[in-house]
DNA sequence: ATATTAGTCTACCAGACAACTAGACTAACT
DNA sequence: AGTTAGTCTAGTTGTCTGGTAGACTAATAT
């Protein structure tokens, strides 16, 4: 990001709290929640409904299957499914599970906490102060955000 | 970001939502409203009390200048000074020039929209009305706190 | 004038990471 | 045995962060 940058371009942005995989994660997890039959969705089934690259989708799904959130059925018929109730599946656990610690500073973390060397008295340091209201009002609205949350106000909106 | 990141290991984080140039900004910043001398502080001073790289923040200052938070004077005696009231210097103001828009996503951000191609319909993606949540929540806070704030809160905590 | 001081500007660099892609492997069903 | 579909390892490409080096320019002091 050029630091006199003119916002008239509407460049993408650089640094991105939330990566793709994230992204991609959320979308995926939301679609196979609204998924009503009780069979497992395919891969490229999802990627093609979801316009995510099917061998990144792969990545990811393994990613929150290793996590707990997927199950997985091979061969025939197979494909994956909520390994959970949606209620119990948070934006926090996605988001911390791709992108680490919500807080942006090491120092203001609460489950990746890293102290900063440069970095004289910690109790006084106004950045690290003003970080951690960033981060406690970032995982405030995360971590009670779930899967069926957002079902439930995208069929409201929709 | 490895997926399966185990916090443990203390890793610095890899995708900081505060770069260290927005850190250093806002450091040095606050050592300037600190400063009760009326003469301009050199950046070769500014950068040995601050543990801050000398161009490296020769850069930075510079940025702030452009930007018109800082006044500069070249030659001997010269250095830099704040351009203005520290209450009207806020955080937000000095992330989003070094780091971008605050939103996580770009089609949640006042500044700096950017629609996502692979959205179907923005009114009701979930993904986007929770960025947008954390959008404001970090914008309320990083628009009320000025670089007078985080001075008078250190004097209080010191 | 001229030497010194101190900010300005351009250019460059290493390492890391995001966002993908390729392809071999393995389990399950028919 | 053959097909289907997830698993896993290993790239690739492009971009950015966090820095460094060095020439240039303006202001001041003598």
């Amino acid at each position: 990001m050029p630091d006199g940058y003119n916002f008239l371009f509407h460049p993408a942005r650089v640094v991105p709290m939330l990566s793709k995989k994230s992204k991609y994660a959320i979308k995926a997890l939301l679609a196979l929640a609204e998924d009503t039959s009780e069979e497992p969705v395919r891969i490229s089934d999802l990627a093609r409904q979801e316009q995510i690259p099917p061998k990144f989708l792969e990545a990811i799904l393994l990613s929150l299957r290793n996590a707990g959130l997927l199950q997985s059925r091979k061969g025939k018929g197979g494909g994956y499914r909520l390994a959970r109730d949606p209620r119990q599946i948070t934006l926090g656990q996605v988001v911390r599970l791709f992108d680490g610690p919500l807080a942006p500073v090491p120092c203001a973390s609460q489950t990746g906490y890293v102290a900063c060397e440069d970095c004289e008295d910690e109790a006084t340091c106004g950045v690290r102060l003003a970080m951690k209201e960033v981060r406690d009002a970032t995982a405030r609205i995360l971590d009670h955000t779930s899967i069926a949350t957002l079902v439930r106000r995208q069929r409201r909106a929709g």
